[in-house]
DNA sequence: GGTATGATGGGC
DNA sequence: CCCATCATACCC
């Protein structure tokens, strides 16, 4: 597939990676479905130097695939229920990765969501399908399913995008270039002034680095976690 | 918008 | 003990 992103977009400065994401496509594949979502919200973790980023304490069991090449995934549990995705970036040796935290849905995994019951038999538990939700195509900020949930509500947090698109610990080092389970796409390049940088959010430990503006979203977008 | 709290368990 | 979260409660 041309449009998956090589392996020398993620070998570039971490903060220009991180602002470029905006606007690809996260796309996983389970089965024979993939399901695709568009970046609307990063946040960029600097290496060694930046002590909210897990590899300032050293290399450790669980962030050594922050050592290793670009372009492979990080994932990592966290609160003891909860995975967060993130692309490693930079040369090998320099640990620094991107945390994805928000995906705006876009036409399939809304459809899927909606329609496709045939999946549910297979993963049972596969949150983004609810055998309760109804055919929607006519959708609004407060349309909910039978569980209380929005399309709004379901992707906009870095761990709940990993729940919903079933990212866990099993696909922490995969490669993102290899085109197969997990990808990302081209789509478009935003614009600086369409993007808006902010404070990261949850790392008030980390001293000097805390106030860094290193979470970058599309602005007016509907699917950030926080504005 | 803001703050506070419990859930829940791996990591160091 | 800590924690790159989330859902819920409440506005002290």
């Amino acid at each position: 597939m041309a449009n998956i992103l090589p392996k020398s977009f993620y070998d570039r400065r971490t903060i220009d990676v991180a602002t470029d994401l905006l606007g690809k496509f996260l796309c996983r594949k389970i089965g024979r479905n993939t399901y695709k979502g568009r970046i609307v919200e990063v946040e960029a973790y600097l290496g060694a130097k930046d002590l909210a980023c897990h590899t300032s304490k050293g290399k450790t069991p669980r962030n050594e695939v922050m050592f290793g090449p670009p372009g492979h995934a990080y994932v990592y549990f966290i609160y003891g229920m909860y995975h967060c995705f993130n692309v490693v970036t930079e040369k090998e040796g320099n640990p620094c990765a991107i945390l994805i935290r928000a995906l705006e849905p876009i036409d399939e995994i809304r459809k899927f969501r909606n329609c496709d019951t045939r999946l549910i038999s297979k993963f049972p538990g596969f949150p983004i399908s609810d055998p309760s939700t109804t055919c929607g195509n006519n959708e609004n900020k407060s349309s909910k399913n039978l569980h209380g949930k929005s399309i709004y509500n379901m992707l906009n947090g870095p761990a709940k995008l990993c729940r919903e698109l079933m990212i866990d610990r099993k696909l922490n080092g995969w490669d993102l270039t290899s085109g197969k389970q997990l990808w990302i796409e081209k789509g478009e390049t935003i614009r600086s002034g369409r993007i808006k940088k902010s404070k990261r959010i949850g790392v008030d430990y980390a001293g000097n680095w805390k106030d860094r503006l290193l979470r970058f979203y599309i602005k007016n977008n509907e699917y950030i976690s926080k504005e």
